[in-house]
RNA sequence: CGGGGAGUGGCGCAGUCUGGUAGCGCGCGCGGUUUGGGACCGUGAGGUCGCAGGUUCGAAUCCUGUCUCCCCGACCA
C-alpha cells in the first residue's frame, strides 16, 4: 500500500480523552477512531491488525474442528426468557430495543441461547455429536463504564466457540484440544511467554473453570502464577482447597497483574435442559446434549499487544499480527532513487510481502518518526546513498542502527526466497 | 451507580478567579527557500467557547439544569 493513497494519517498530538496507552497510540497513529466511550472504529490499518488476530484464532479453531458461522446481533426475548437470561438482574449488561411493532429486542452480550436453539435442527442422534461451531461478532454489552482504550469497550469483537457433546468424557475430550489449541493461538500472537492457563470459578458442572491469563501491568485481574507448571490460579478463587487439588503449594506461586484475554467454560446441560436440546443415545433414550463455551476477545487481544509492545517511538507489531512487514521510506524524488524504490515495492508485493511504501513527499524525519510509530517491523530507505551504492538501508524497528545490505539480504531478512 | 477531574477551530492547549463578542502550537491552503530523525520565512482559510435556560447594557467568563469524556471504586470477554 502506497502511504500517498492511504486516508489516515498519524498526529503529533496524544489524544486528550485517553489515557490508556493502547488507545492513545492506536489513535494518534490511525489505527482506530473513537465512537463514543468504549465504542472505536477500525481504520485501513487497524483492521488489518485485527483481521490478522482473527485470522490466527480461525486457523487455529479450525484445525480441531470448529466450523464458522455467523448468528444475528439482533435478539428477539423468548429464548433468552426460557433460559432465565432476558432479566436484568440475572444479565446487567443488556442494550435492550424494540421493533417499531413494539416488539421488544437485545443486542446479544453473548450467544448460548440462540445457538442452542438453533441446534435443536441439526442434533438429533449422537451421530450428530459433536458438533463446534463458532463466530467472530461484535458484542453489545452495557456496561457502567468501559475503560482501558480496546481492553474494556461496550462493543468489541469476540471469538466463541461452543461444544455441543454427547457426554461429561466426549466434551474433556475436546477441552483439552481447545486448551492446546489456546496456547497455540497465543503464542503465534507473540504473547506465549506471559500468558498462563489459569483456574477460575466454575459452574454447576465443573469445579472450575479456566482463562487465559495475560501479565499486564494494566490488567484487571489478580492471578497467582505457578511459573514451573505454567498455570495461575485466579485471586477469586485462590483458597487452600485449591492449592490441594492442583498439589502446589503457597510458596511456589507469584502473584501478577493480568488481563484476561480468553475463557473457557464447562456449561453442562444448563442451557441444553433449559431449552431441550436432546439427542437420541446410542443405548437408546432421550439425552440433554453436553456443551461448554470458549472465548477470545481480539479486540482486547489488539489493545493489549499494542500496549504491551510499545516503546517511546509507538508502537511495536508482533509479525504475525503488524499491518505491513515492511515500511518502505523513500527519500526524495530524484528518478533513481524512485526507480529503486518502486522496483523493489513491486519486488516484495509481488512476493507476497506486505508493504507499506511510503512514497509521500515528505522529510525524512517525518517518514522515519511515523514508520516507528506505526510499529512496522523492519524499515527499509531508499535514498541517493542506497542507489549510489547499490544497497538498502535496513532497520528492524526496535534495532538502534540500520546497515547497509544489498537486495539478496534484504530478500533473505525478509523471508523471500528468490 | 458513588467519588474526583474535564469539555474553547481537525488535534493539543491558554483565556474563566478579577464579565467588555477569542488567542497560541500542530495540522491544512498558497508563494518561496530547504531536504537523512517530525525545516524555515511570508501569507491565508477555519471557532463564537458541549447544549439549554437565567443574571447583566454586555457572558467563553457569573447562576441553574442537562449531555459527553477521562480516572478511582463497585461490576465484567
Amino acid at each position: 500500500m502506497r502511504l500517498s493513497q492511504l486516508f489516515t494519517k498519524t498526529s503529533r498530538n496524544v489524544p486528550a480523552d485517553e489515557t490508556a496507552k493502547n488507545a492513545q497510540l492506536l489513535i494518534q497513529a490511525g489505527f482506530i477512531n473513537k465512537e463514543m466511550a468504549g465504542v472505536y472504529a477500525y481504520l485501513p490499518l487497524g483492521k488489518i491488525v485485527l483481521d490478522n488476530i482473527v485470522q490466527i484464532i480461525r486457523e487455529e479453531m479450525n484445525a480441531i474442528g470448529g466450523q464458522e458461522i455467523s448468528l444475528t446481533a439482533l435478539q428477539g426475548k423468548e429464548v433468552w426468557e426460557t433460559s432465565g437470561r432476558w432479566s436484568d438482574e440475572v444479565v446487567d449488561v443488556w442494550f435492550r430495543t424494540k421493533l417499531a411493532n413494539g416488539t421488544e429486542l437485545g443486542l446479544a452480550p453473548t450467544h448460548e441461547e440462540p445457538l442452542t436453539a438453533m441446534m435443536k435442527r441439526f442434533i438429533d442422534s449422537y451421530k450428530d455429536l459433536p458438533a463446534f461451531p463458532y463466530q467472530f461478532q461484535i458484542k453489545f454489552r452495557n456496561e457502567l463504564r468501559s475503560k482501558s482504550g480496546l481492553m474494556r469497550g461496550r462493543e468489541f469483537l469476540m471469538k466463541d466457540l461452543y461444544s455441543f457433546s454427547t457426554d461429561q468424557a466426549q466434551h474433556e475430550a475436546f477441552y483439552e484440544k481447545i486448551i492446546e489449541a489456546y496456547h497455540k493461538v497465543f503464542e503465534r500472537l507473540g504473547l506465549g511467554d506471559i500468558t498462563y492457563k489459569t483456574f477460575a470459578s466454575g459452574g454447576s458442572f465443573s469445579k472450575y473453570s479456566h482463562e487465559f491469563q495475560t501479565l499486564s501491568p494494566v490488567g484487571e485481574d489478580t492471578i497467582y502464577v505457578h511459573e514451573a507448571k505454567k498455570l495461575a490460579i485466579n485471586k477469586e478463587v485462590f483458597t487452600d482447597e485449591v492449592l490441594a487439588d492442583l498439589g502446589i503449594n503457597r510458596d511456589e506461586l507469584v502473584e501478577q497483574t493480568a488481563v484476561e484475554v480468553g475463557n473457557i467454560f464447562t456449561l453442562g446441560t444448563k442451557f441444553s435442559e433449559a431449552l431441550d436440546l436432546t439427542y437420541n443415545a446410542e443405548a437408546g433414550g432421550s439425552q440433554p446434549v453436553f456443551m461448554g463455551s470458549y472465548g477470545i476477545g481480539p479486540s482486547r487481544l489488539m489493545g493489549l499487544i499494542a500496549e504491551h509492545f510499545a516503546d517511546d517511538k509507538g508502537l511495536v507489531w508482533p509479525e504475525n499480527v503488524a499491518p505491513a512487514k515492511v515500511y518502505l521510506a523513500r527519500l526524495g524524488d530524484q528518478p533513481a532513487v524512485v526507480k529503486q524504490a518502486d522496483e523493489l515495492y513491486d519486488r516484495l508485493t509481488t512476493a507476497g510481502v506486505l508493504v507499506l511504501y511510503d512514497d509521500r513527499d515528505m522529510r525524512a524525519g517525518e517518514k522515519f518518526a511515523d514508520a516507528d510509530l506505526l510499529g512496522i517491523p523492519y524499515r527499509i530507505v531508499i535514498s541517493e546513498k542506497t542507489v549510489a551504492a547499490d544497497s538498502y538501508e535496513l532497520k528492524a524497528r526496535q534495532a538502534d542502527t540500520a546497515q547497509m545490505v544489498k537486495l539478496d539480504e534484504v530478500l533473505k531478512t525478509l523471508g523471500v526466497t528468490a
